[in-house]
DNA sequence: CGTATTTCTTAACTTAAGTGAACGAGTTTT
DNA sequence: AAAACTCGTTCACTTAAGTTAAGAAATACG
């Protein structure tokens, strides 16, 4: 389990036997049950998280509605809007499934941080790159069709669509469930 | 003009007059015309862009057509997806309007950052705080209809209004230009 | 085990966006 | 000055998503 973590790091940079011990040592693993709720709105909170394994989400309510805009499954890294701003949060994070993550609070970074300075390039690296990523996203999304996103979704992580309830999967191609229901019929319709 | 670029800087870093004067000789300030393309698709570009005055814009090209999803104003700051993954644009960058921009490379990014390592932590935090605030864009743009989006681009971004044409703007709220007057014309209708 | 609840699908109807075409106003070209 | 082009708007028609409601299927729970 912790080699996921590692094989995620040395991705960026490369770790000396010490240096993983020092991560080791702050004790970073938990184990949360589907439904948990990580993060709510209007909540002030330190903490990022890195999935190990498992599915979190996170979602707004809007007018008594979840609206979901994010999954995080394997490998993937989530540092909340709150932390970063000192704001309360405007949405909500929890757990799709039994899940192990790594949670590390703003102060332990800081401290990571300034005792091995490879963590700040990093961690610059990774938030480009991230930034990249999800800039690529927002565009197909703007110039694509509600359908076209679906295949998309289909191609390139077929997984969600197995994991997670078509209700959350349906806000996060931005329609609603019965819409989701309909284009998938009619994809099946077209197939035969 | 150059107090721009520094008082977009303090608000990350505080600058002495030395590290001032080492970004001056750096020669990055360019006038660029309206019009003027500064990525093509395919290009792979070593330059990030900061905007003085003026607006710029991405835009792809799909089935022929202009697809616009961003556009950067005063005060922003650009790095085009190809400078982070090495790899050939997948979009276009042009002026919108005669602008006034600094243009870094890659490689003086690096020299910068090896001499300053201050330069380090301030685009960390920059580029955390546009994933963030970029997320907070996306959810939004998720979450809402084009006439919601288009009503909060008045509230937001008044001015890109005014100064954008239509048909951009219509790519940008994820819909045709067609779509974008009819909008317009049904918000007017209920006005009064 | 059976009941309650959630989840997914289907259907009929409404609303809004996509499409193709036409028009006028304003620019640019020649 | 006329012709060609661009841009925004409008219209009629098509297609797809939103809405409301009902029922089937799967899941959770006492």
């Amino acid at each position: 389990m912790q080699d996921t973590l590692f094989d995620f790091i040395s991705k960026y940079i490369s770790l000396t036997e010490d240096e993983k011990n020092a991560i080791l040592s702050l004790d970073l693993f938990r184990s949360v049950k589907k439904g948990t709720t990580l993060l709510k709105k209007g909540q002030k909170s330190q903490d990022s998280y890195f999935v190990l394994k498992g599915c979190i989400r996170i979602y707004y309510i809007v007018d008594g509605e979840e609206k979901t805009t994010a999954f995080y499954t394997e490998m993937d890294a989530l540092t909340p809007h709150c932390v970063i701003n000192k704001a309360p949060s405007e949405y909500f994070i929890s757990c799709v499934e039994d899940s192990i993550l790594t949670v590390s609070n703003a102060d332990m970074e800081v401290e990571i941080n300034s005792k091995f300075p490879k963590f700040e390039l990093m961690c610059r690296i990774l938030a480009e790159e991230l930034l990249a990523k999800q800039q690529i996203d927002f565009d197909e999304f703007k110039t694509s069709s509600p359908e076209q996103r679906y295949l998309s979704l289909i191609q390139n992580r077929p997984d969600l669509i197995q994991r997670v309830p078509q209700h959350q999967l349906a806000s996060y191609l931005g329609i609603k469930p019965q819409s989701l229901s309909r284009l998938r019929a009619r994809i099946l319709e077209r197939k035969s």
